[in-house]
DNA sequence: ATTGACATTTGCCATTTGGCGAATTATAAT
DNA sequence: ATTATAATTCGCCAAATGGCAAATGTCAAT
């Protein structure tokens, strides 16, 4: 099914580990990963999911994101150099409704979304006149 | 053993979707996921994989490694260089509430903000006379 | 109400992932 | 060489993922 996979990040990892002098046993101490595991997927049996990269990134020193994209889970350095704002999706983000929505708690700027989704659903309907 | 993932992505992927004006059978097609696991997620009934997670950002406007942070796969603060969101006065962005509050008009931004101090300065008075 | 055309959900199954414990294989140390 | 000990691999299992097809739900137009 997936096949964008880095065949070759098991000798990565193993590379890494052995790199830093670990054994599987210690590797699995540090990242919680059992150490059978982790021998199969440095010799390619099985492929890390997304939680068990998550979890043997740091103790083999990579970055998440770093190992992320050498698994093939992200495609190569998409992210562009900063500029002064960010462009999230779309459209620009009006600094003054940003600032006022960033001081509220994250369940309640969902929250927001959600009123403003359903406000929207109930405005196409009004211009529709069905119902 | 997976822990850390994030509970509402489902919420955050049907939000998107309908946003888009999508149904599961469109963003299946466009994703090469199947709409019934599409629908799962999006009620919580499994959680993406990484190369699933993949596959549907593009179609719902995502960034990568946005979506990754959102399903909770990536630490809050990826990797960017330079690039950090912007603080907002005290608190965070969240950023799926960002990307779509940005996608609509600068007015209806403000008004959305509008309506969000109306609820707020309901609660305080809510609290303030009863109980 | 009935039909038809959709969208969504459910049942079921194959595949994959990941852990535990038992082999098996190095690696030393007598 | 023969142990003792650590490291790796293998066998088996439970749980999760994801697809397909059938069932169910929704809704507009007769």
């Amino acid at each position: 099914m997936e096949q964008d996979r880095n065949i070759n990040l098991g000798e990565i990892v193993r590379q890494g580990r052995v790199a830093l002098r670990l054994t599987l046993r210690e590797l699995s101490a540090m990242s919680g990963v059992s150490s059978s595991h982790l021998g199969r997927i440095e010799r390619g049996e099985r492929f890390p999911s997304g939680s068990v990269l998550r979890k043997i990134a740091s103790p083999l020193g990579f970055e998440e994101d770093e190992i992320f994209t050498l698994a093939g889970y992200l495609s190569p350095h998409p992210s562009g150099i900063g500029e002064g704002h960010p462009h999230y999706g779309g459209r620009e983000l009006d600094p003054f409704a940003a600032r006022m929505l960033a001081q509220e708690p994250i369940e309640v700027q969902r929250a927001v979304i959600g009123i403003l989704s359903i406000l929207k659903s109930i405005a196409t309907s009004m211009t529709k006149g069905s119902r």
